[in-house]
DNA sequence: TAACTATACTCTGTTTTTCAGAGTATAGGC
DNA sequence: GCCTATACTCTGAAAAACAGAGTATAGTTA
């Protein structure tokens, strides 16, 4: 979105949580409220904040699904750009780490 | 220092500006303020604040050095022990992003 | 079928963090 | 001796992170 210099760490991506919920969803295309609470421990009210910043950006998508189940459920995952930022995400992180990896 | 999942990541390090300054010392040894300030292009302030959050951890030692020059030089460095967090830091990373790395 | 419980959130308010800019001290150059 | 640059620190504002209470509703049990 905004130019950002080569060792420019994106803020929303860059985060201790945050990171983890996009690499969580990376790894598994989506995931629902309760499944991310679970993978990182954390309150509801935390999390709900997070999700926000997240949505705030554009990173982030909640889609109502019909399942097996008549009961609607609401699954998260990355947008197209959510998944572009972490993919730019990762290589800034790499320029800076490049001594380590 | 205190005992995390093998998935938290280390707050002091996980954000923007300190990341750079770890890696930058880790990669230099050592930097004066103006390097720092310089490399990350942002206000005294913010980098004190951060030079100071570091420091609260034990992480960044500061050091008087005498140069070639009568001026004594203060210079930056990591700590033992902020050069261990550093290296979990890396490892968190690395299993959070395994898909990636 | 009414009460209970779990899920799936949102809202409010507090604490903590991040950040900018002004302020201070001192050394070296003109 | 004055000016400028370096090397910070201090203060306060703005934003972020977080916990816990509150709300709505679907499914479960008595």
């Amino acid at each position: 979105m905004d130019a950002m210099s080569p060792f420019e760490l994106d803020a929303t991506l860059h985060q201790p949580i945050r990171t983890r919920i996009a690499a969580f969803l990376i790894a598994r295309g989506e995931a629902t409220f309760t499944e991310l609470k679970k993978e990182l421990a954390i309150t509801d009210g935390n999390l709900e904040s997070h999700i926000k910043k997240l949505r705030a950006s554009g990173y982030l998508s909640k889609e109502k699904k019909m399942g097996a189940s008549k009961r609607a459920q609401t699954v998260y995952s990355l947008t197209r750009d959510g998944q572009e930022s972490f993919e730019n995400y990762l290589e800034t992180l790499k320029r800076i780490l490049a001594v380590k990896f």
